[in-house]
RNA sequence: GGCCCGUUGGUCAAGUGGUUAAGACACCGCCCUUUCACGGCGGUAACAUGGGUUCGAGUCCCGUACGGGUCACCA
């Protein structure tokens, strides 16, 4: 062994010291594209389940060597949906540890001496051909052909080397033979080598490809659960074969399906189907999200569907995990957020619809709390909100076939009565609150010997000018307080009256 | 096209050789009711297909069909 060849021998040293043991450490790596769409976050989510329900580390790491594709500001888009759905991690770019840095283009020095040291084991080797151009349709453009630097001779790699040519470093896959490879989800994969490509692992620019990167940089981060999509399976044998070469354990595979827009398509920008902050500016809730997503692939066994978040790393088994993959149902979601619209306190709900309620609602003196209350048990979404609440601000102009009720057994006519006899029952009140408003209706209705229902009805129309409203008359009039109920109820009983 | 993977109602899914094949969403009906919603009750609806193995198959094996993935110096 040379000097060189022992200074090599403490970079990898080095490295392999700072490796923690004996613990789960899984890793979410993203590359930053600035859109986190539903299957990327429902991958992270397993991964940190895997971690934390198994008191281990969930570590966040960049894979950005694609130097074509950068996009300002998307590590922030990683880091603020990871947060806002509460998957926290332990090591990372923004935290640092012990096996960092997290960023691969900062590790940009670490791969090369991986490759060559492939290279020496026999594993590897250096091509100097030009870029291979895939050519247009035909069976042609799948066709493999013998790489003519896989078996070039050492001498020869060396006067090129030295010449400066421009190379990438391929790995060099047995020709003989199969490879079995082994997954969580899927079982066990074998293909033969013959079917494997000598894949590139080193770039013409120097970094590592998403193959040869993820196979060190899990290693050297002590990855012990590798969890991603399943367009990966195919080319899984081959990072065994890596895993060997440089006599590696190999971490255990979770590959999952893809979550799909329809029987075809997988969810996508492009297609214009919602990312995860879409769907928060669309007025879902973070935990509903979290939740819906974290079923869509995955099944805990029981009945039960609501998790929380922390409920969900408890309950997480790998053998859960679907193997085919799985449609985003957007109306599923829909039902996930509208439960979990109801299960929150009133204040929180209040808190979180006063935006919506904002927009439709300026005048001051109506209570977005009060309104709130409404809402809470009829609102699936946040976004549905401001459309529900015409009324309050201005009386509509509304048709006063309106009044016509079937099921109520009113028409115009009738409803004048009503109002008639309901606008000094009003006046009269000296409290103005759902049990005074309540009782001074329904006692003029048993006076009347009427339902309740062919009382409310006109009330309800009269202070909204809206066939379908969130809450009945009696709350309505308390909100709109006892002045702008009054006036609306003359101004009811005016088009009535002009009517007939 | 080669290779790999998958296939239970419209959707998400339970199911690991013997079940009337769960449950949820959506849809429909009824009840409750002061419109709408909530809530309650009920309903329609599935093992892709053909062969095996077995006393018995959604569950195991093989073929076919369909769907997805992959075959980049992208990840």
């Amino acid at each position: 062994m040379n000097e060189e060849n022992a200074m090599d021998e403490k970079f990898f040293e080095e490295l392999e010291s700072r490796i923690p043991r004996g613990e789960v450490r899984t890793r979410f790596a993203p590359s930053p594209t600035g859109y986190m769409h539903v299957g990327n976050l429902r991958t992270a989510l397993y991964t940190w389940c895997i971690a934390r329900h198994n008191g281990g580390k969930f570590l966040l790491r960049i894979e950005d060597t694609d130097q074509n594709r950068l996009v300002e500001g998307a590590v922030d888009v990683i880091y603020r949906t990871l947060t806002d759905c509460g998957l926290d991690w332990d090591e990372g770019p923004d935290k640092g540890g012990p096996v960092g840095p997290y960023v691969q283009t900062e590790r940009r020095g670490l791969y090369l001496p991986f490759a060559q040291r492939l290279v020496q084991r026999g594993h590897a080797y250096y091509c100097f051909c030009d870029k291979a151009e895939a050519e247009e349709g035909g069976d042609s453009a799948f066709a493999r052909t013998e790489d003519p630097c896989r078996e070039l001779p050492e001498e020869e790699v060396q006067r090129r080397l030295a010449a400066g040519m421009p190379y990438v470093i391929r790995q060099k896959i047995p020709r003989e033979g199969s490879t079995t490879f082994h997954d969580e989800i899927f079982g066990d994969v074998t293909a033969p080598n013959k079917d494997l490509d000598d894949q590139v692992l080193i770039k013409r620019d120097g970094l590592p490809t998403y193959n040869f990167a993820n196979v060190i940089d899990d290693h050297l981060m002590g990855i012990t659960h590798v969890v991603r999509g399943s367009e990966y399976l195919a080319s899984a044998p081959k990072y065994n074969l890596l895993y060997e070469g440089f006599g590696w354990p190999i971490p255990k595979y979770v590959h999952c399906s893809p979550v799909m827009r329809d029987a075809h398509n997988k969810m996508s920008k492009r297609h214009g189907d919602p990312s995860y902050e879409d769907l928060v500016e669309r007025g879902y809730l973070r935990a509903a999200i979290v939740n819906y997503v974290a079923l869509l692939g995955w099944a805990p066994g029981g009945e039960r569907e609501i998790y929380s978040i922390r409920e969900l790393a408890e309950a997480f088994q790998l053998s859960g995990i679907s193997k085919s993959q799985a449609i985003f149902d957007i109306d599923k979601l829909t039902y996930f957020n509208a439960e979990y619209i109801r299960a929150m306190d009133p204040a929180e709900f209040a808190k979180a619809a006063e935006p919506y309620i904002r927009q439709a609602v300026k005048n001051p003196a109506i209570d977005a709390a009060a309104v709130a209350g409404l809402l809470q048990q009829r609102t699936e979404v946040l976004t549905d909100i401001p459309g529900k609440l015409g009324f309050f601000d201005a009386l509509p102009e509304y048709d006063t076939a309106l009044y016509i009720h079937k099921k109520s057994k009113t028409d115009e006519a009738i409803s004048l009565e009503m109002l008639r006899a309901a606008l000094p029952a009003l006046e009269a009140l000296d409290a103005w609150d759902d049990e005074h408003i309540h009782d001074a209706l329904t006692g003029l209705a048993e006076k009347l010997e009427v339902k309740n229902a062919k009382l409310m009805w006109p009330v309800r129309i009269a202070v909204t000018g809206t066939a379908v409203t969130p809450g009945g008359a009696v709350e309505i009039c308390r909100i709109l307080g006892r002045e702008e109920t009054l006036r609306r109820l003359r101004d009811g009983i005016e088009r009535l009256s002009s009517k007939n």
